[in-house]
DNA sequence: TTGTACGCGTTATCAT
DNA sequence: ATGATAACGCGTACAA
């Protein structure tokens, strides 16, 4: 591909007046100027980033590690954020974690050797990432999203977890129940989550109840019935379940239906992140609506910010609770059909 | 950040044998290597990727484009393309298109100046797109993915739209359905699309039966009762429809049950494409499951492989017809309640 | 206004 | 086995 030095050559000028006529444009005469232009049009050249980026020290890129692109709420943010950094002139070099320790090392020192001007990642356990407390040693600005701003020592961009499941549970209690559950995927696997249930425990107590142990789903975003159905009969049936992500509720919504029960008749359903295709199901999802557009566009300004050499203030993002069908005031109701154990088997 | 020279001078060694200790470790002597990587741990060296890019001409980046992340097709296809692409030591520059003609343009300038070693694209309609024509001017390979192999001159990896959009009406045919139709966005926006509707029509006419017109919604991922209604009831009411895309058949059905309606007592409702989520709504989504994360891999390895200069061949993926609740054989019945247009006003 | 010359951090060729 | 040196393509301080 041509350089510039062709470009000069072709235009009758030297490698530095070529170089201008695009970098300082103004600092050379407009007759010289349109013979290079046009000169760069015959070669069909193209400025190389490469060099660019060798010669200014900054890559006008920003990593982004994100744990999985297959949950929406990862997507729909970082759609947000790849609009946002373009407009900026940055561009984004995507990476999952897949929530794995080792990845999320690999990819870091990846990014980090590809000289990126900032980091934004979401990880697994902000408190107690050996990535993160490696990268206080670097002096590349690194910025965390939906990770809970604990103790890590880096500024986060997010909604206040703990709060935001407090006011689901409360609008439950509000609606009259008090056999409230809360469903998560395995071993409450992200900081988000047990802050989640934190949140919740938080309320119950507040409004004298009793929190339920947490219900533990095999997978993190696919839920299961069996794991389930002993908590929906006996004395303690729970009538309203919390679920600690989207994709969470609509799949346990999909198989209460499935298994004959009503939502939110037989059992009200919450869930948590606010997907947008939450607003389409039947019953629509009621949810703590977190914004991901919003969050990320705010992490990329926050961490343009961050690269101009400015220190972060940031609040929390405001979180919308997100009223739907699958939740409704507690009816008195009788022990649902089709549910017994036997049913599920 | 420290450099090649600053470890070769800590570890008394010039900075050529500081760079074979790292290349080309067995040139250079065990103890000498020791000093040197000593120093380099010291010095918290760190390879510059960019100055390798610009010494190798290669950057071992792939671009890719996609119309959208807010779609989880596209999102599930570009998580398994990051990690089939990491797994080879390629790095992702990831872009959302949003279906723009202007912006697909700045997104391929700005990823041919970054000199990536490839393009991976997802345009809105392959054979009229400015970009593509233009890129036939350029020596980087380029990848197309979804986008039918037509007349545009690239490969293209993805599933035969047209045969998969037959097999899918046969199948409702196969059931007793007669009257089928097709929904799909505003504008048959896409060249799948168009190609699903085509082939829609096709199979309708190889069973004797009339195709009828496309019904358009006014979002390309949300349905609208209101321009359907028309076709729900009549001496042609229409017993079965099929999505151009799975996000519309979700939503679709979650409109039709809150008009009262049964999917697929009253409608069966067929979508297009396979996210992951349909399997997990009631009714689960029968669909044309096109095997996204095989599509990402096979895109990444193609790549790769035009990349060493080969020239791909191509066969398309096979599609699978996953089937699902929410649609039925067809069973007689009266006029659907609540669908008068008066309900849906 | 334009040209000369250096450096960004590597890899690779050629000597030694 | 190691060292000196020339690229890779570009931006810019300095000189003219």
């Amino acid at each position: 591909m041509a350089d510039l030095l062709s470009v000069a050559k072709l235009a009758g000028v030297s490698r530095a007046t070529a170089a201008r006529a695009f970098s300082t444009p103004d600092l050379v005469r407009d007759t010289t100027r349109e013979k290079i232009f046009h000169a760069a049009q015959q070669l069909a050249f193209r400025p190389n980033k490469v060099a660019q980026q060798l010669r200014l020290q900054t890559t006008q890129m920003i990593g982004v590690m994100v744990p999985s692109l297959d949950n929406p709420v990862f997507a729909e943010q970082l759609q947000a954020m790849e609009v946002a950094a373009r407009a900026c002139g940055y561009s984004l070099i995507v990476t999952t974690s897949e929530y794995d320790a080792s990845r999320e090392n690999e990819i870091v020192e990846e990014m980090l050797r590809q000289r990126v001007d900032g980091l934004v990642l979401t990880v697994a356990e902000a408190d107690k990432s050996a990535v993160l407390t490696q990268l206080h040693q670097e002096t590349t600005p690194c910025l965390l999203v939906y990770n809970p701003p604990g103790n890590s020592g880096f500024p986060s961009v997010g909604v206040d977890n703990h709060a935001a499941s407090e006011a689901a549970t409360r609008y439950l209690i509000t609606l009259g129940h008090q056999q409230i559950g809360m469903v998560a995927g395995p071993l409450l696997q992200s900081d988000r989550a047990r802050q989640r249930y934190e949140g919740y425990c938080l309320a119950m107590q507040a409004a004298g109840l009793a929190p339920s142990p947490l219900i533990e789903m095999p997978r993190h975003t696919q839920a299961d019935l069996k794991s389930l159905a002993p908590h929906l009969h006996g004395d303690n049936a729970l009538s309203a379940l919390i679920c600690t992500n989207d994709l969470l509720a609509i799949s346990l919504i999909g198989e209460l239906q499935r298994a004959g029960l009503s939502v939110p008749n037989d059992l009200s359903v919450m869930g948590f992140d606010g997907i947008a295709l939450g607003k389409y199901v039947y019953p629509s999802l009621c949810t703590v609506e977190q914004p991901r557009a919003d969050i990320g566009r705010a992490a990329i300004h926050t961490m343009l910010n961050m690269i101009q050499g400015e220190r972060p203030v940031l609040t929390p993002l405001p979180y919308v609770l997100r009223k739907g069908e699958s939740v409704g005031a507690l009816t008195t109701r009788k022990t649902p059909p089709g549910i017994s154990s036997r049913s599920v088997a």
